[in-house]
DNA sequence: ACCTAGGTTGAAACTCGGTGTCAGGGTAGC
DNA sequence: GCTACCCTGACACCGAGTTTCAACCTAGGT
């Protein structure tokens, strides 16, 4: 806070090189395949040592995943932005809507990572923990908007919208990123609200 | 099948040492925390090498979680069991008693698994992913009820059946056991019946 | 009783991910 | 120019998991 300047400007810098690391290791995972490729591999490819990769990205699945932990804040910030009146499955619909368009911001390279994540075990697990990691946030942002909510039933139904966006993102890249994501999502929906 | 008389002398020999081993390794576990224990130090508990215990489980977090296993299988093949009239809901639910059997049969000794599993990073990825693991066989046996199903449907309400039974059980832990597991499940069953 | 084949075991070497430490070097403020 | 800070790379270290190999046991056939 007091010394904002030099602090904003080192976190600048960091998040620059942080996706400049990030772009490379995405380059040589696309190209080699996730397993296939060492923290010494990717390290080199991206021009530094492998303490100063790991000094970025606590592990090697980061480097692909980090972007998304951007996206579970954004989730629980946008699900505490909706109206009083609304419904639980709208509210946890409309909360996924940033996922929606970060996917639409860059179809082609979305494709991609989703692609890399399904192939390698290692990154789907990452990915699970990821999401399950989103879940006390989510849960507590649909609790509070509850007057009297009742126990098990605002954690599984945000646990559910996220198993919406996984299966969704699934069949979207199963194909080929050609269905409408946002389409899919409310299909994925309807089994909570149809019969 | 042709060998079969020393095929299953072997299998139950195996599947001995395998609980023998898994004995071994949960008392540890529970004694020093999963994190804290090598796999030397398991192995030499259990009094064989870490080569041996590698050869039974093929990791450190399968000795806990290996039991799980059969459970899946048996949750989709109670789902196949039930009569075609039952809406999705209550299939799922009733396929998931499998589980609370298994939890009432040993109260304590799920308590404890559960609480080591809730305690451990490590274990808590590989249980999530062990779930996910299951869901394809649900998904199927889910869709081969429905005469014109539709897509995402299926897999995701077996996705949520399955948060259910995590977060139940979660809670089911928090309470020390107290609380009756199977209510738990149905309470959270009740986010998708109820409003 | 010998011998052979299958299967199990333990030892050891190896790879790789991840952590911690440390010394050197660049840079901004004094 | 001096100092304090931080970033970097080198290195050593640990533990999980894989692979290889030699020793061994055991059952079956001769």
């Amino acid at each position: 806070m007091e010394d904002s300047i030099r602090a904003k400007t080192r976190d600048i810098a960091r998040t620059a090189i942080r996706a400049e690391l990030a772009q490379a290791a995405l380059e040589l995972f696309r190209r080699e395949g996730f397993d296939q490729v060492t923290l010494n591999d990717v390290a080199a490819a991206a021009g530094v040592s492998r303490s100063t990769f790991l000094r970025y990205f606590g592990s090697k699945e980061e480097a692909v995943l980090g972007a998304m932990d951007d996206l579970g804040a954004q989730a629980a910030a946008a699900l505490r932005a909706r109206p009083a009146d609304e419904g639980d499955w709208t509210v946890l619909r409309r909360c996924l809507d940033p996922f929606i368009d970060a996917y639409r911001a860059d179809p082609s390279g979305s494709l991609a990572i989703t692609r890399l994540i399904q192939e390698s075990p290692a990154l789907r697990n990452r990915q699970l923990e990821k999401q399950a990691s989103w879940l006390p946030a989510l849960t507590r942002a649909l609790t509070d908007r509850s007057p009297r909510p009742r126990p098990l039933v605002a954690p599984v139904r945000a646990a559910a919208a996220l198993d919406c966006l996984s299966i969704a993102v699934t069949h979207w890249s199963a194909s080929n990123g050609e269905e409408d994501l946002a389409a899919l999502l409310d299909q994925a929906f309807s089994a909570f609200t149809a019969t």
